[in-house]
DNA sequence: TGGGCACGGATTGTCGACAATCTTGATGAT
DNA sequence: ATCATCAAGATTGTCGACAATCCGTGCCCA
C-alpha cells in the first residue's frame, strides 16, 4: 500500500476547515442512504482519515454527528458501523412521520403562498423520470428531499427540526427494505399532495401525504437482507 | 480484595470513566432546566474541566452533547452558551409537543394496563406536593418526567425520541419565561389526563394533553429576562 | 478433537502540548 | 471625547503520541 494518499493539495484542503467536517459528513451521509454503505459495514477511522486527508480526531468528530442522526452505530471500543434499524424501528418510524407530516401537510395547505410551490413540483418531475429511468439513488434522495422541503414550509422549526432524523432513517430503512417499484407510485403520491395543497383542501392533503406514507410503508419487504461486504474505500474515494 | 478503596479522591474518579461523561452531561442538563444557570451564561471549557477534574477533551464531548440537545449553543472559536430560545421557537415546541403527545396519549389510553400507571400517579403526586411547597425545581423536572415516561408508555421509540427534545426545551424555556403559579395547575392537569387513560377514554385524554401543553403555554410571560450573571463554578461545584 | 489461554497486532480512546482565534485594554490620532 | 488600531493575555481548536482495549491466532492440555 503506497502512501500515495499523501496528495495534501489534489482534493482536500481548501477547505475553510471549520465545514470540511461538513463535507464529510454529508458525503458518507449519501453513500449511506443511497444504500452503497450497506448496514452493519464497519468504518474504521484509520480508513476513513486516508481516504479523505484528514486526521482522525476529525473523522471522529463526524462520527459522532453520523451517530447522533442514528445512521451509524457507535460500539464503545469496537467501533463505528452502518446502523442497522429493525421491523420495529421501521415500523415505529413511519408512525412517527404520518403524526408528523399529517400536520405539516394540513399547515402549508392552508397557508402557504401557490407560487412557493414550484421548486417543489419540480423536485418531483426529476424524482419521477429518475424512478422512470430506473434510477433508484436519486428518486430516493429526490424523495427525501421533497418530504423535507415540504415540511419546512409550515415555518415550524421544531417540527421539521423532529422530522429531519425520521427521514434520513427512513432511506436508510429503503435502501435496506426497499422494494424498487414504489418509486414510481411515490412520486405520484407528491404530485397529488401538491394538487391538494395548491387548491387548499388541506384535510385532503393531510390524508393524501398519510396515504403516501402508508403505500410506502406497505412496499417495505421486511425479510432481513444479507449484509454485503463492501470495499469501503472505493465507495468514498471521489470525494468532491 | 474490596473494590472501592482504590478511589477515594475528592469528588471525581471511581467512575468507569466510559459514563463519567454522562454524569457530568447529565448535571449540567439539570442545573440549566431548573434555571440555575440561566441562558446566555458562558461556559468556559478550562472552568468546566477543573470543576469536575476531567480534562478538556472530555469537558468538549459534553458540550457537544448539550449543543445537540440544543440546551447549549456552540459559538465557532468563541465557546459554549446556555441556549436562549425566542418566543418563536416556544412556540414552534408547544405545537409540535401537542401534535406528538395528543397521538402519544390516545395510544396509551387504548393500550396500556392500567397498573402501569401507578408511579406515573405518584410521580403527579409528588410533582404536586413540590409545587405546593414552592419547589419549583423539583416541579419542572417532575413534570418534565411525567411527560417522558407517558409518552414511553407508548411504546414508539421514534415517537419519544422525537418529543426528549422538545420536552428539555421546554424546561429551558419555563425558566426562562416561566410563571411559578402554573406549576400547581399543571399537576391538575396530569391527574386529569390520567383518570381520563384509566377510564380507557382516548379522545378526551388526548384532548386533556393538549389543553395541558396550551394551559402550559398561555402561562409563559414572554417578557425577556435580563440575563443574570452567576457564578458558574459554585453553580456546578456540588457534583453527585 | 475441542476448549480455554495467552500473546501480538491492529484499532479505538485519552491526553498534553501547540497553533489559531478571540477579547481586552491601552494608545494615539482626528 | 470618540473611534480605530494593535499588542498581550486568555480561550478555543487541532494534532500527534501514547495508553487501553479488542480480535485473531497459535499453543497447550484435558
Amino acid at each position: 500500500m503506497s502512501k500515495s494518499a499523501k496528495n495534501s493539495k489534489s482534493h482536500p484542503s481548501a477547505e475553510p476547515g471549520d465545514d470540511i467536517e461538513e463535507v464529510i459528513v454529508e458525503h458518507i451521509r449519501t453513500r449511506v442512504l443511497i444504500g452503497a454503505l450497506p448496514p452493519g459495514t464497519k468504518l474504521g477511522e484509520e480508513l476513513l482519515a486516508e481516504t479523505f486527508g484528514v486526521t482522525r480526531s476529525r473523522i471522529r468528530q463526524c462520527l459522532q454527528r453520523l451517530s447522533y442522526e442514528q445512521l451509524v452505530e457507535l460500539k464503545a471500543n469496537r467501533g463505528a458501523f452502518i446502523a442497522s434499524p429493525g421491523i420495529k424501528d421501521a415500523k415505529d418510524i413511519f408512525e412517527a412521520r404520518r403524526v408528523i407530516e399529517r400536520v405539516t401537510t394540513e399547515i402549508v395547505a392552508r397557508t402557504v403562498l401557490t407560487h412557493r410551490l414550484r421548486d417543489l413540483r419540480r423536485k418531483v418531475d426529476a424524482q419521477e423520470t429518475a424512478a422512470l429511468h430506473g434510477n433508484r439513488k436519486m428518486a430516493i434522495t429526490e424523495a427525501g428531499d421533497f418530504h423535507r422541503r415540504l415540511s419546512s414550509l409550515a415555518h415550524n422549526a421544531a417540527l421539521a427540526g423532529a422530522l429531519e432524523p425520521l427521514i434520513l432513517r427512513t432511506a436508510l430503512i429503503f435502501g435496506l427494505y426497499g422494494n424498487s417499484g414504489a418509486m414510481f407510485s411515490v412520486a405520484e403520491h407528491h404530485h397529488r399532495i401538491l394538487d391538494l395543497i395548491e387548491i387548499g383542501d388541506s384535510n385532503e392533503a393531510a390524508s393524501a401525504m398519510e396515504r403516501c406514507l402508508y403505500a410506502l410503508e406497505g412496499n417495505l419487504d421486511l425479510r432481513r437482507v444479507g449484509d454485503a461486504a463492501v470495499d469501503v474505500r472505493r465507495v468514498l474515494q471521489r470525494i468532491l
